[in-house]
RNA sequence: GCCGGAUUAGCACAGUGGUAGUGCAGCGGUUUUGUAAACCGAAGGUCGCGGGUUCAAAUCCUGCAUCCGGCACCA
């Protein structure tokens, strides 16, 4: 066996070095500078520990901060070990588990001591003290390849029943290995670490909240406390993410809405939203805006019933795989004595729709359709009740009675490209009328489905294919497949969009679906005069109307275009002599199909100027004497920060008729 | 549903066993005001709901509801 190794660096440079060199050997060998940097390693492309010896040629490439990336996930991985450190050291008995990094830091599942309970918040500033003690003490990370039945005594004789189930689940072929912290702590972990503790900044994390989570992800298993921190390199990038949060608090739409008074939210009827005058107005331009896109496309609206009978439910599925989130409601006259049950036990059951689809299949039985009638596209602005778990549920964006904008394709088995690259382009432009950009994925087969294997081979083939014939399907619209996420009828195309701070919302989404049509007997007559089965694609872009409405909040901060804007204008007035100008401009601006309020309040212009700004008011319209007299409006923009603009009535009502027409009108 | 926290005036919040408070909003008055908070006054509460402990409960105990942060769920 030689001793010497040959090492290819990233510039292409390459040296001899003895078996065994480590990659911090090497970067010291180039200079004190990269030793220094130098937190972890890439040989062959496999992130590994900067003490890693090198037993054979490979390709080195030094990992430092400058790698943000891999740095970030090496930090946080470190700081989640050093919390768990921490943890223990604090308070004796404590199990650990499972500590992983996050996309803004990290967080440890451990189990508290039995006699203390689970941890809250208040345990955090001890926790967070005892990791700084741990990080100056600088303790090395040393890296050891155990046996399996090692792992499992030093668990179980340590009581760690959950590490030691964990190593014993770990698959047969994977390496085990632990880090030890300094010679008095170890915990079970693939890696890679920093050299030592001390490698992470003690400035650069803070722990944010503490929470329940189930032991392996699984609500059957035991509950443990979940401890999360974030974690960055240097305190700068915890402050500037610090401030993110700020910023995205500010834009929450629970927040803006009674602000902005635009809908509320009360225990009597949890889950389901008061729309209120101002906030409504949004949903009826979103509304508008979506009759127009759908009629273009060819779409026919319906309504269908609220309430169906439970045997058609059962026909459906819904009954049997969805019941746990129906709402169902005895077909029966309830019952008026003071004394006895509601409803007997004889009662029939009816439920609150869950889902639009089965009525338009129902709707599409009616009569017989040939080939010539299809691709057939129902769309509804469904209202649907869910039973979400109370847990789950969170403003506009979680809710329990809400509207789709769903509709079903009923077409024929070589139309489905066609009609899912079409929807692809319509889905687009409406994402784009909102200022979203979005990747797609498609969600395949998941473990609780109905059809057969081959169904699924094909429905989850043509919608890849689709994306693929569209041009979609690239690493500019983050395409992904995702593994057993579909739903339990069809695979799903899923459209996730970004909003303009960068997060994520998953919305539209069309689905090929085989199951429903079988199951409800849809059929059409084909050209050669048999009867066939139509696929049926479901499809919605924005979802819901009530969650679309949250990320709108979210995303415009409250700050809506003009066309979604509550109020468009106010007119404000400076002394009451202008009052009844001020009236009569608002008139003009009504007449001109604008939503304007007068401000004729007894309060000084600064006052208004404060809180129509707050308010979110996107132009304010002041007059005063002078403007009174000369047939004018001071016109001040939100958000601008040049002055007022004098203009004419009417050329103010030009330019805010034409900013105020949707964008598709434009 | 599970773990933890919270719930006091329209809103934001203070009040740890002894007469429920502050700011803003709202109401009344004064002021007629030129681009991000004029001044004065009066009023406003079943302290989430139920039960318990106590001479006395917003405060302690208990059950429930809703909300918040997660977990699980998300057709």
């Amino acid at each position: 066996m030689t001793q010497q190794v040959k090492i290819t660096l990233l510039d292409g440079s390459q040296r001899e070095v003895a078996r065994g060199t480590t990659p911090a050997e090497i970067a010291a060998s180039i200079g004190p500078g990269l030793a220094k940097a130098a937190l972890a390693a890439r040989i062959d492309g496999e992130l590994v520990d900067i003490g890693r010896p090198i037993e054979a040629d490979a390709q080195l490439a030094l990992v430092t901060a400058r790698d943000e990336k891999d740095a970030l996930e090496l930090v946080r991985h470190d700081y989640a070990h050093i919390l768990a450190e921490a943890v223990q050291a604090l308070f004796p008995g404590t199990q650990i588990t499972f500590g992983p990094a996050t996309d803004d830091g990290f967080y440890y599942d451990v189990a508290p001591p039995a006699d203390h309970g689970p941890f809250t918040e208040d345990d955090l500033p001890a926790i967070e003290a005892k990791m700084r003690e741990i990080i100056a003490a600088d303790k090395p990370l040393r890296r050891e390849v155990w046996t399996r039945q090692q792992l499992i005594e030093r668990w179980a004789g340590q009581g760690e029943s959950f590490k030691a189930e964990w190593a014993a689940a770990l698959p047969d072929d994977e390496e085990l290995t632990v880090y030890w912290s300094g010679s008095d702590w170890l915990d079970m972990c693939r890696g890679p670490h920093l050299a030592s503790t001390g490698k992470v900044d003690p400035q650069a994390f803070k722990l944010t909240r503490v929470s329940g989570a189930y032991w392996r992800g699984d609500q059957k298993n035991a509950m443990l406390s979940r401890i999360y921190g974030t974690g960055w390199l240097n305190k700068k990038q915890l402050d500037a993410h610090l401030l993110r949060l700020e910023e995205a608090a500010k834009r929450d739409h629970r927040k803006i809405g009674q602000e902005m008074d635009l809908f509320h939210l009360q225990q009597e009827a949890h889950g389901s939203v008061f729309w209120h005058p101002q906030g409504f107005v949004i949903w009826r331009q979103l509304e508008a805006y979506m009759r127009r896109a759908i009629d273009d496309a060819g779409y026919n609206e319906v309504k269908t019933p609220q309430v169906m009978d439970a045997r058609q439910w059962e026909q459906s599925g819904h009954w049997g795989k969805y019941r746990e989130n129906m709402f169902v409601i005895p077909d029966e006259v309830p019952n008026v004595e003071d004394e006895g049950p509601l409803v007997s036990d004889e009662a029939e059951w009816m439920a609150l729709k869950p889902m639009n689809c089965p009525a338009h299949v129902l709707i599409f039985r009616q009569g017989i359709k040939s080939y010539r009638d299809l691709p057939l596209r129902i769309y509804e602005n469904g209202c649907c009740h869910r039973n979400e778990p109370h847990g789950a549920l969170h403003g506009l964006m979680r809710v329990r009675q809400f509207t789709q904008d769903d509709a079903h394709i009923f077409c024929r088995e070589d139309q489905i490209v066609d009609e899912v690259r079409a929807f692809c382009a319509l889905a687009d432009r409406i994402y784009k009328d909102f200022g979203f950009t979005y990747s797609i994925k498609l969600a395949l087969r998941p473990e609780k489905r109905f059809g057969s294997d081959e169904m699924w081979d094909l429905a989850e083939t043509e919608l890849r294919n689709a994306v693929i014939a569209a041009g979609l399907a690239t690493e500019e619209y983050g395409w992904e497949e995702l593994p057993g996420e579909g739903a339990f009828y069809a695979p799903k195309l899923e459209w996730h969009l970004t909003d303009a701070i960068g997060r994520t919302w998953q919305v539209g989404t069309i689905q090929s679906d085989r199951v429903l049509p079988e199951r409800l007997d849809a059929s059409y007559v084909g050209e050669d005069g048999a009867r066939h089965r139509p696929v049926m694609l479901h499809r919605a872009i924005f979802g819901s109307y009530e969650r679309f409405i949250g990320i709108l909040i979210e995303h415009y901060a409250g700050k809506f275009p003009l066309w979604l804007a509550p109020v468009q204008a106010v007119v404000a007035t400076i002394v009451s002599d202008a009052d009844e100008y001020a009236k009569a401009v608002v008139e003009k601006l009504r007449g001109a199909g604008i939503r304007a309020e007068t401000d004729l309040r007894n309060e000084k212009i600064n006052y208004k100027v404060r809180e129509h700004s707050l308010g979110r008011v996107p132009n304010l319209l002041v007059v005063g004497r002078r403007e009174a007299e000369e047939g004018t409006v001071a016109l001040r923009r939100l958000g601008s920060d040049e002055h007022q603009k004098v203009m004419s009535v009417d050329d103010v009502i030009a330019q805010l008729v034409a900013e105020a027409t949707p964008p598709d009108l434009r």
